[in-house]
DNA sequence: AAGATATCTTTGCATTGCTAACTTTGCAAT
DNA sequence: ATTGCAAAGTTAGCAATGCAAAGATATCTT
């Protein structure tokens, strides 16, 4: 178990977090090295070993820390709870998810990234619930059943969507269809959109 | 410029990225390494350099493979064009595009890989363009007029919420919500509906 | 003051992507 | 047929990486 106060660098796992957050922003499309860390910390090559047991163990770290702050920046959404109407809520709140989503691509990507093997990493899997709780709240507020399948249907659809959107541009998939792609805000319309007028039995 | 029939292995090229589909679909978390594969073919380490130059360029040709295939696949689906309604049409076509992700994860996740440069590759794009442009052409095709801006912006809403949903699915991120997850007819079903309800202002 | 413990270092190994230089094979032109 | 040549593959080797021991060192507890 880490200590309050080691002795050589202070605390070296959150340091190490930091600068893997770092390097992922400058490197989005590739994971970093934990020597190149090291290194760059001016710690031996290995010392990162006395904070996770593998490299896949510090990028789950990071990736929950993604989560956390995915979730306080939906949470921190002006218009998010109190304003005119579901339509803009929504568009508050995606257009917040997706622009998290395609400023930190590096952290992003290691988020969803399906080479982390999630079952082993319980507190990634809560993070990662806590962030969608935020958009599953918002979304089935203003259904008359929230805990209702549609709610929690509609929910999901508004996950991937979101999701979808930024994992495309990211991926630099949606590069052709500019037209809409690099504006934000009507990629944010056009998913509360989507999502607002689906189908809803129990309204 | 590879020849037609070399001398020692046949073709070696073909041989080597059908290993590497076959490698993803024993460990879809991981790339193969160029070094596994030469080995499994009773090659040398580095002969997969005469063929390509760098191991992206093999991911890059096995994404372009993918592609091709999800657009086959794609335009294969029954009930695609002919059948009964845009709704069911759309949510066959979902459902193929759900079916190939869900069964094809690894060769799934180098397709969308953020880690591939899109623009060094231009068959890539090309054939991504070309499997979106299946699922393009059957959204838009309910449209007074398929090229409005109205039609291409659905068809991307479409695009995003199947591939939101495969990505969320192959990262195990919806192991919690099961009660929808698993069962991909009701995934193709939500995913077409919230499509064919979206508001359409010339229709 | 002394021991225990967490933290960091040194050493080292196997794997990997890739380069450079050489060899082998098959084809074509003379 | 012999010769020349280009494609395809081989061997050898380098630097970087993840990770496993085993040893050193500073801090905390007693």
């Amino acid at each position: 178990m880490p200590r309050t106060k080691p002795y050589h660098h202070g605390s070296l796992r959150e340091t190490l977090l930091d600068a893997a957050e770092a390097a992922l922003a400058e490197c989005p499309r590739e994971d970093p090295s934990l020597r190149q860390l090291a290194a760059l910390l001016k710690v031996s090559s290995t010392a990162p070993y006395g904070h996770f047991r593998t490299k896949e163990e510090l990028l789950a770290a990071v990736a929950t820390r993604g989560f956390t702050r995915l979730r306080a920046a939906l949470e921190r959404t002006e218009g998010g709870r109190e304003a005119q109407g579901e339509l803009n809520r929504l568009k508050a709140l995606a257009r917040v998810y997706l622009g998290f989503g395609v400023a930190y691509p590096g952290l992003y990507r290691v988020m969803f990234a399906s080479e982390l093997d999630r079952a082993a990493h319980p507190d990634l899997r809560a993070a990662s619930a806590g962030a969608y709780a935020v958009l599953r709240e918002t979304v089935s507020a203003s259904y008359d059943n929230p805990a209702s399948a549609d709610a929690e249907s509609t929910s999901l659809a508004a996950w991937a969507i979101v999701h979808g959107f930024v994992s495309l541009l990211n991926a630099g998939q949606l590069s052709n269809e500019v037209s809409v792609s690099n504006d934000l805000d009507g990629l944010a319309g056009l998913a509360a959109r989507t999502i607002v007028s689906s189908p809803r039995s129990e309204r």
